[in-house]
DNA sequence: ATGTCCGTAACCTACGGA
């Protein structure tokens, strides 16, 4: 079973993009984020040409989730507990529970954003067993926080900025605590796993990036192979985000 | 390292957000 997860900035904007993507990669599950769509205007009928179900939410000028599913899709959530903000969106994809976050920005340091970011993951936390390790599911999105130091292109660089401090790294820590692993992806270039690049200043071209899209993955999942698709932030009019593609050794009929 | 891109509201341009 192959899954993904892509912010996409924009689903409307992107809608070519994604559905070339689509047709390419052929992912079974893929988790989007920042749709940018109400849910009037998802394109819920250019992914049933493509055989995709989806299960979206959204507002229509920020945020916006979605779970895309060729192998089934069963609705389990639709927002994360007290966060009513389209963020979180939850389904069952053949044998995997898959849910799309997209962690607040934190927008900078002191600001009540980074709170209310801080509150958000622990509220993700809180959705996951405490007595038991989680099984056939994963947590893919973009969370926006840098786990390492080595998950930006220089830390010097990150002085007094949101995505790098204990507290967003502790946040995200707890939820491997709890049993989910950040499944390593092969990098799309370099010997770093960025999966995110200003659109400015040249930055892709420069490898200024940041790992900030994870896959977290329940420990039962064997993972095949990972990697970042970097081609798809390439090209005219990309995404600021490249996916991040998993293959599974799941048989995605299962369950 | 702030040089771009998105959607929106209101008009062919400015703005908030990332």
């Amino acid at each position: 079973m192959r899954i993904a997860t892509w912010n996409v900035n924009s689903i409307g904007a992107r809608l070519p993009r994604l559905l070339d993507w689509l047709t390419t990669r052929e992912p079974d599950a893929v988790a989007v984020q920042e749709t940018k769509a109400a849910d009037r205007t998802f394109p819920y009928a250019e992914l049933a040409d493509l055989g995709y179900e989806a299960l979206h939410v959204g507002d229509g000028r920020w945020n916006g989730v979605a779970v895309l599913s060729r192998v089934g899709l069963i609705p389990v959530a639709t927002e994360l507990p007290g966060h009513p903000e389209p963020r979180y969106v939850s389904a069952r994809c053949g044998a995997l529970t898959v849910t799309s976050v997209y962690v607040p920005n934190g927008r900078s340091l002191g600001d009540p954003h980074y709170d209310y970011k801080l509150d958000w993951l622990a509220s993700l936390r809180e959705t996951l067993p405490t007595t038991s390790t989680p099984t056939r599911q994963v947590i893919m999105g973009d969370f926006n926080v840098a786990p390492t130091d080595d998950d930006v292109w220089d830390i010097a660089a990150f002085a007094d900025s949101t995505h790098v401090t204990e507290p967003e790294r502790a946040a995200v820590r707890a939820l491997t605590d709890a049993g989910l692993v950040d499944v390593p992806a092969r990098p799309g270039k370099g010997d770093r796993a960025f999966t995110y690049w200003d659109y400015r200043a040249g930055a892709l071209h420069k490898n200024l990036g940041m790992r900030i899209d994870l896959v977290l993955a329940s420990p039962d999942l064997q993972v095949v192979d990972a990697f970042v698709d970097r081609e798809a932030r390439k090209g005219k009019l990309p995404s600021d985000h490249a996916p991040v593609i998993v293959d599974l050794g799941v048989d995605e009929s299962a369950g």
